[in-house]
DNA sequence: CCCAGTGGTGCAAACGTTTGCACGCGTTGT
DNA sequence: ACAACGCGTGCAAACGTTTGCACCACTGGG
């Protein structure tokens, strides 16, 4: 195996200019107390040999890797690159690089790219949604800086920010009923997914003691685009269609009007569409979508930046359990309310 | 500032194992040719403490650092999502890491990012549509294994895999023909894009001789959705409303798509939409959309690919430039073709 | 019984950087 | 003129691995 050919050192400099690896080392670090002539030649010399220290070394010593670790259950989507676009940005602020891994469907497969990952990172941003992970994820946010992100057991306690899902939920389910839709269908998450349960719990909680909880259709999802579409065309089969249809996320629902427009059926007229997440793309669809809205790029530059706090302060042993509210978002896929009393408690 | 708490070594686990150091490192990389129940022994001890290799040390003294950098002009919307998510497909199954970072807008920015990446990783992902990067770029490749993404310059060699944008571009403009449309209207991506520079000019390669490339509208856009609606509602206030209307990407269609279904405009009769990219959305529009398929997760994931064999085999110098072959999707947002010979041209 | 061969294991150097300590030299105070 | 002090700079250790080389203890043959 071939190995990148040998690049220009501290001591290459060093020897160039005459002076110790030393004092090459303090003066590009700007810790050099000594002549500014020699600073001046040094830093000459530096950049016509185009010198660019080495930051596997350099963090060998130092103690600092200079990068954090992003974990994530998947990479697909507008969430995802939103949630990263967020995290790059303030990692960018503070000098720190992303070493990013994706698609960890099993706790231990996470287990294993965290331990890939050691010696090269200064802490992990994971973002875990199944509930099988937290366990595993207790133990390592002992040892190295950790913030979760998304949904969070209370019993498995580490640093975490979570999304405000319950009460998302129950202000879309306020707004639909607000709409006095009778029938309403709702389209979960992938199973054993925090975010998804929390979804449909707080959906179902506020919905008791009304008519809609009677007749509510539920049917399965896994989060995806396919997953809407199937569902809608399973609702349009069914003897009795329901009057309005809340996809646990944007990509479901996205799926589902799709199906809904080549079936010839009008939204919000016919069906009411809403989704979760407020993805970019959710007020560009057409109809534009109701949607809960999630800061989801803010999530992962807050979530970022607590970590680096937990790292720049040691104080990463420290739990805490910020909630990132959300709002709901009213757009065309969803009519207007009837009693705007509702909305105002919604707001 | 705080250190993270030491962790265990190799040193740790040959004092408790009564070894040394240099045993352990064979033994857990598999290179031991010793007694077998000494290396049980080591595993189990390294296995209760909780040992994991210290990957920074390792790189160092290997010169291998396991780990490859992706540079990318922005991380946003769905097209990134999917180049990060093949080259992650790819970079996990030879089990390297992945360094990302984003938002490179000016190319001293690039280069900047580059050298932070120096010593922390075996190579360069590099997607740098500014024709101003290429420069910078052409020097790195030398050094470094490097694979450019993208359009690129012949003038400026590297090893770089390249999307079919004249072709893709071409095929759509025969489509649009063959579909009679005899006014169409171009919104074109941002300035010094060479993605976007390449599709133009297919287009208008495609269109010239035709009654529609007198007619041709051109108008400005930047590869982002809201480009897209404020282009789609210049059109709509246009003294001659155009009959069809091609987006150089997706993101721009689908902002032109919800800026007429907001108009009342009908999709395709009225006026048909057609993108470039075929992120994994486009068919879920409504209607779903026409549009140039781009392999966007198999390119990221082939470029790695050879990214990683370039590493691997030593053959970064080696320059090469392939090309990605783009198809037409036909889908509900423009009409069907009024002549099927030509169609039969474009496949 | 000694020597050569062999197989198991450890020593120490190396990767490229940072940094505590000390050294040498020039200056100043007595 | 000699001690003390300070300032500029270099030496060497250290970070956690890997790996060439050497060493030791066996074993077997002469």
């Amino acid at each position: 195996m071939a190995l990148s050919a040998r690049s220009i050192t501290l001591h290459d400099v060093a020897r160039d200019a005459g002076v110790s690896a030393a004092s090459v080392s303090r003066i590009l670090t700007g810790r050099f107390r000594g002549e500014p002539a020699v600073a001046e030649r040094v830093r000459a010399i530096a950049r016509q040999l185009g010198y660019v220290p080495h930051g596997g070394a350099r963090a060998l010593i130092t103690r600092r890797a200079g990068a954090m670790g992003v974990l994530l259950p998947d990479i697909f989507g507008e969430f995802f690159s939103e949630l990263l676009r967020g995290a790059d940005a303030a990692a960018r602020a503070a000098g720190v690089q992303l070493l990013v891994a994706g698609a960890h469907s099993a706790p231990e497969e996470l287990v294993a790219a965290i331990g890939a990952m050691r010696g090269r990172v200064d802490g992990y941003l994971v973002m875990a949604p199944h509930t099988a992970a937290r366990a595993a994820l207790a133990q390592l946010a002992a040892h190295t800086p950790t913030v979760v992100v998304g949904a969070s057991d209370r019993a498995v306690p580490f640093p975490a920010l979570v999304v405000d899902n319950r009460g998302g939920a129950r202000a879309m389910a306020q707004h639909l009923l607000a709409c006095r839709y009778d029938r309403i269908a709702f389209i979960g998450g992938p199973r054993g997914n925090a975010d998804a349960t929390a979804r449909r719990s707080g959906f179902l909680q506020a919905l008791r003691g009304s008519a809609a909880a009677r007749t509510l259709i539920e049917l399965p999802g896994d989060f995806n685009q396919q997953a809407g579409w199937d569902a809608a065309r399973a609702l349009l089969r069914a003897p009795r269609r329901p009057r309005a249809l809340f996809a646990a996320n944007d990509a479901m629902a996205i799926g589902a009007l799709s199906a809904l427009h080549d079936a010839g059926v009008r939204v919000p007229d016919e069906i009411a569409v809403a989704g979760f997440d407020d993805i970019p793309m959710a007020r560009f669809l057409a109809p534009s979508l109701t949607t809960v809205h999630v800061p989801i790029a803010a999530l992962g530059e807050r979530a970022m930046q607590r970590l680096l706090d937990g790292v720049r302060h040691g104080t990463h042993a420290t739990v805490f359990r910020e909630v990132v509210p959300t709002s709901l978002v009213h757009r065309a896929s969803t009519g207007a309310p009837a009693d705007p009393v509702t909305m105002r408690g919604v707001a």
